[in-house]
DNA sequence: ATGCTGATAGCAAGCGCTTTCTACTGGGCA
DNA sequence: TGCCCAGTAGAAAGCGCTTGCTATCAGCAT
């Protein structure tokens, strides 16, 4: 059937210790050796068998990436920077990157995980915002120290440290300084009934983000009717849409919206646009991430830019070994703030 | 160090065989024994070892999904939507289903589908257009003739048939037929110069759509200046709007742009825009394949719809064996018209 | 010559699991 | 009562590779 290690041997008339170490390249072998036995590889069309390999060597050359939901360009871009990154390394082997969609679930995400441990894999990035739920963040932090201890290396992008030790490196999204410096520039501009449709409630990535939006009303002085100007929804379009019309429900006066991403607020700014208001002249909208789009839309997105590109290329050379941890293991990445046309004083009523 | 097979068989006063029936249920086992060993593995916090049970059994419980570039979301939404369907499949054990970014170099195609090989992959989906390089359709076809021959399913999404029978099943995009009718569309509404803005010269996919531009042209006697009106470029947003640009410069007169997908029908609009010209007052912008985002564009795009989830899930499920092949082992899927805002007919000049 | 050393190559013992074949048990039936 | 069979468990032979250890050999110093 297909060709194993030992029918290379044979044809090359070497011992099978020999093909591997050729293969390998970690072991001194005589240059014609080596030659007359990556021909008989390549005669025979010898592909090496992985889980025997991974089984004898007690390593794999997987590595996975776990991202929340890959359709949202957020992930495909960090992970497919991360996936570049890791194709790029050069190591003794080929490693194979692969994503792993969890679509949000916390139990695919230990599904996942497990999986990961039982194909013995090389390194993990888990990306995105964590589930806020304790008994989840317990699991999760359980199932990456069992996979630390086998000798996984295990990176954290764009999420929020873990205690312990057992994470290799973390590069968290300054979410909370974004947020902030985001609502900073909506009140410098005048604003002062500001919406704010919010992600999901249990995610740390909402959070972060509310809480800067927040610490930035407080230190106005106006965060007393906060709680009223918050909805929150999913990481969607047709969430931002939804909610928008929410917040004018609840506060016609509305003169600006800060929404959870770039896709939440085009949601918005498509529902301010069906009420015949228009952005930025009756209300200006921003958003959070600078996807792609965000520049293109009209009006341009006024958002706070996450290096995603750069973070997942970051990540995937953690995770290969390739380059040193951060001081602390833990890398902060700060976003920037970009004022396009989406944002605008309020109408001077 | 991490528990093993035969340390649940001692806890479990059982035999390893019997302690890997149970995990494998593919055997008659004892309520009582079951129970007793499945109480094993959850105090030793057992987990199988991959690659040791890939080995012996000479499967795995691998699927990997290629796709072209996974940060646009085309392709992820394809892929999620696979894996979705993959995570949900009952099988005997849970898949690990993962995607592969190739970025559309033809190396890394080849070294995906190796590193799969060598993984014994069981299934493997390969998404989006191929490359029209003869030389690497032949390698791709061996490659996969090789990997069906060892028992791994083959599905194309997405992917135009392949000769010979090592493919499961083919997905295959009506790009054609999807673009003759966006072009009719255009044609209908009264417009005679029509410029088109394609996608890699080298693809399937391009090829295909534009050829369905071009009968819809020749039907209508207006093919003369085809060539002249078309424009190549990558499958990105700056593509499109240099390509604009291009056209303008060739045919000012140009009333209406079709482009490769919607990303470069937006880059298309930014050009317009920023060249004074309104969308679709002085020229029409029509798309393909309708992300999500294209419905809430300013003006929103009239675009062929590619049912991408559907499509995805189905190759998910396919490739599971859960699912029978088309009769023939290939099943078109058509694009549906949407005519949006972004069409209209020509400035009566 | 003799013994050393460094450079290569081979031997063989697993890695942890699956699975065939065999062995044992108890009950139903003659 | 004895036999056969269904039901269940175990023994053991690998799956294809890696790697520690040993063997060989040339060259060189003694």
């Amino acid at each position: 059937m297909t060709a194993t290690l030992a029918d290379v041997a044979a044809r090359a008339q070497v011992s099978p210790a020999t093909v591997s170490r050729v293969l390998n390249g970690n072991y001194p072998v005589a240059a014609a050796t080596r030659e007359r036995v990556l021909r008989a590889v390549d005669e025979l069309d010898y592909v090496l068998n992985g889980p025997a390999s991974s089984l004898a060597a007690a390593t794999s050359d997987l590595i996975g990436i776990l991202v929340n939901d890959i359709a949202d360009p957020f992930f495909g871009i960090m992970a497919g920077a991360a996936q570049a990154a890791i194709g790029e390394g050069r190591g003794a082997r080929e490693k194979l990157s692969v994503i792993c969609n969890t679509g949000g679930s916390p139990e695919r995400e230990l599904t996942y995980l497990t999986l990961l441990q039982r194909q013995r894999a090389a390194a993990v990035i888990v990306t995105g915002g964590a589930l806020e739920d304790p008994a989840h963040q317990a699991a999760v932090g359980a199932k990456l120290a069992r996979l630390a201890g086998a000798g996984t290396r295990i990176v954290l992008c764009g999420r929020p440290p873990l205690p312990g030790d057992s994470v290799t490196a973390t590069l968290a999204f300054d979410n909370r300084g974004g947020g902030r410096r985001l609502t900073e520039h909506l009140i410098g501009l005048g604003h002062r009934r500001i919406g704010y449709v919010a992600g999901p409630t249990e995610r740390t990535t909402t959070r972060h983000r509310l809480e800067g939006h927040r610490a930035a009303l407080a230190a106005a002085g106006l965060a007393n009717a906060l709680d009223a100007r918050v909805v929150h929804g999913s990481y969607d379009r047709r969430s931002g849409y939804d909610a928008v019309l929410e917040l004018l429900r609840r506060e016609p006066e509305l003169t600006a919206v800060v929404a959870a991403n770039d896709t939440v607020a085009l949601g918005a700014c498509a529902a301010l646009r069906d009420r015949g208001l228009s952005v930025p002249g009756d209300v200006s909208v921003a958003g959070f991430v600078d996807l792609p789009f965000s520049a293109d839309a009209v009006p341009a997105l006024t958002t706070v830019r996450l290096p995603l590109y750069e973070a997942g290329a970051r990540a995937g050379r953690l995770a290969l070994g390739a380059e040193p941890a951060p001081p602390g293991g833990i890398a902060t990445v700060h976003g920037e703030l970009m004022v396009r046309a989406s944002t605008a004083g309020p109408r001077t009523a």
